[in-house]
RNA sequence: GGAGAAAUGGCAGAGCGGUUGAAUGCACCAGUCUUGAAAACUGGCAUACCGCAAGGUAUCGGGGGUUCGAAUCCCUCUUUCUCCGCCA
């Protein structure tokens, strides 16, 4: 959510910045400001006579004290009138703030100078990337084949238990997750963030502080019996530990990481695209959240990308980073890079990770707020990146590094899986 | 799920209808004293909105009500604690 302020003085620039994301925010954002302006009249009308009647009743008290009832009496009557005028004033000053942030909800994120213009994900930038291509002496399978004939995977099986697209890891397969999770975790614990364990649920005003509500309701299961909320992802949680949060300033950076479950519920989506381990309803990831100092936010931006290249060369895969278009940028986010490794078996990028700062846009929501040197409150920067997401890293590892003998696990998994090879 | 009690500033904790945004203590910040530190003393120390400022308004868990006036009374919701029930 945008303040109204810096709408205000940058109005001409933010109108053109939307531009990137294909959004024409002239007469929305005309209209916050015009509401804006009744609002401060409404507002300072309303103080006038609230101020009145305050003075009003001291006196009253005063008088009553002093037994001058009469006196006291008099006033009164005017104590009413403005009793009933401030109670018009106050509905009126509601109902301008409701419509207020309905339009302020309407208002993404001001897309960041470095973000291309664009209105699909075929205006990505390409950035960088990384690692050759896998060569194969045979047919490569694709891995819903491998995960089923090693006994990795049983997709059917979740099918029977809860529906398509959750699937039930077995064997090796629960074995060499559970060694993703532990290897991303520990990972992210050496760059220095510290690990926390979330609800897996979370109330409307948590959905509401990163941005998942009230637009993208639909995305998320929702438990109505208890108006709680599945998590889409760590994210929401881990911000949300810090709603309401007045900083100091050398509370920076702060740096959480945690492994969740993610829930999503993929409406519309359905096909080859979302073949085996592409696209679930529940899935595996490793998140790692970051508060920052306005003045060093892109710093940490760079830092969590180079964390994530880390994790995609220790496991030995190809992979790009792209800088997403306006178009293709997520509603909260100022600027994201996305990360996609190589599917040898599938011939196609699958996007693993995707890092973001948010700048204030969550902050504001959330009143993440930290006092500055000179002693005023200010909104902080945060951020967050998938490190990783497991089911595509899964897939790419089971496709990229299969023999014809069976999967050879990467060096660096082997503490963790305990097996170096499926066969 | 049933019964009872409670919710006040960063924390502890007064106030229970009238200049109370809120006593007091602790914590924190600045200063005095000191070679330095501690102690002592002095001052400062919530958030938001409006305003150039002076200042004004709102907030004592949330919402609503009574009253000229509410932290204080009433209703309601939420949360916490105690007891009972159920339970990994």
């Amino acid at each position: 959510m945008l303040q109204i302020p810096f709408l205000r003085e940058n109005t001409d620039d933010i109108i053109d910045r939307y531009q990137k994301r294909g959004l024409d925010a002239k007469s929305i954002v005309d209209s916050i400001l015009e509401i804006d302006d009744q609002r401060k009249s409404t507002q300072s009308q309303l103080d006038d006579e609230l101020a009145e009647a305050n003075k009003l009743a001291k006196q009253i008290g005063g008088l009553f004290k002093d037994g001058k009832v009469d006196e006291a009496n008099k006033l009164k009557a005017r104590t009413k009138e403005l009793k009933e005028s401030s109670q018009v004033l106050k509905e009126k000053l509601h109902a301008l703030e409701a419509n207020q942030i309905q339009a302020l909800y309407q208002l993404p994120n001001v897309p960041n100078a470095k973000v291309p213009k664009g209105n699909s994900e075929a205006d990505n930038e390409l950035i960088s990337e990384h690692g050759t291509s896998p060569s194969f002496s045979f047919e490569p399978k694709p891995h819903w084949e491998l995960a089923s004939e090693f006994g990795l995977i049983d997709f059917e099986l979740g099918v029977k238990i809860a529906g398509a697209g959750f699937p039930v890891y077995q064997g090796k397969g629960a074995k060499l997750q559970r060694a993703l999770i532990n290897f991303f975790l520990d990972e992210a614990e050496n760059a220095g963030y510290s690990e926390v364990i979330p609800p897996l649920l979370v109330n409307e005003a948590s959905g509401i502080g990163t941005g998942q509500l009230p637009d993208k309701e639909g995305q998320m299961y929702h438990v109505t019996e208890d108006d709680l909320y599945l998590i889409p992802t760590a994210e929401v949680p881990i911000t949300n530990i810090y709603r309401d949060v007045i900083l100091k300033e050398n509370d920076f950076p702060i740096k959480s990481c945690g492994f969740t479950p993610c829930f999503r519920r993929e409406a519309g989506s359905y096909g080859k695209d979302v073949r085996g381990l592409n696209r679930l309803h529940q899935f595996d990831k490793v998140e790692i959240v970051q508060i920052q100092h306005p003045n060093k936010s892109y710093e940490a931006l760079d830092q969590m990308v180079n964390h994530i290249k880390g994790l995609l060369d220790k496991l030995g895969l190809q992979y790009r980073v792209l800088l997403l278009c306006g178009g293709d940028l997520g509603f909260t986010s100022a600027i994201t890079y996305d990360f996609e490794v190589y599917s040898a078996a599938q011939d196609k990028w699958l996007e693993v990770s995707s890092v973001s700062n948010f700048e204030t846009f969550q902050a504001n929501r959330l009143k993440l707020r930290f006092k500055n040197d000179s002693g005023k409150t200010e909104l902080a920067h945060t951020l967050n990146g998938s490190a990783l997401a497991l089911p595509r890293i899964m897939a790419a590892l089971l496709e990229n590094f299969q023999t014809e003998t069976g999967i050879e696990i990467p060096e660096e998994l082997h503490p963790y899986t305990k097996f170096e090879k499926i066969d």
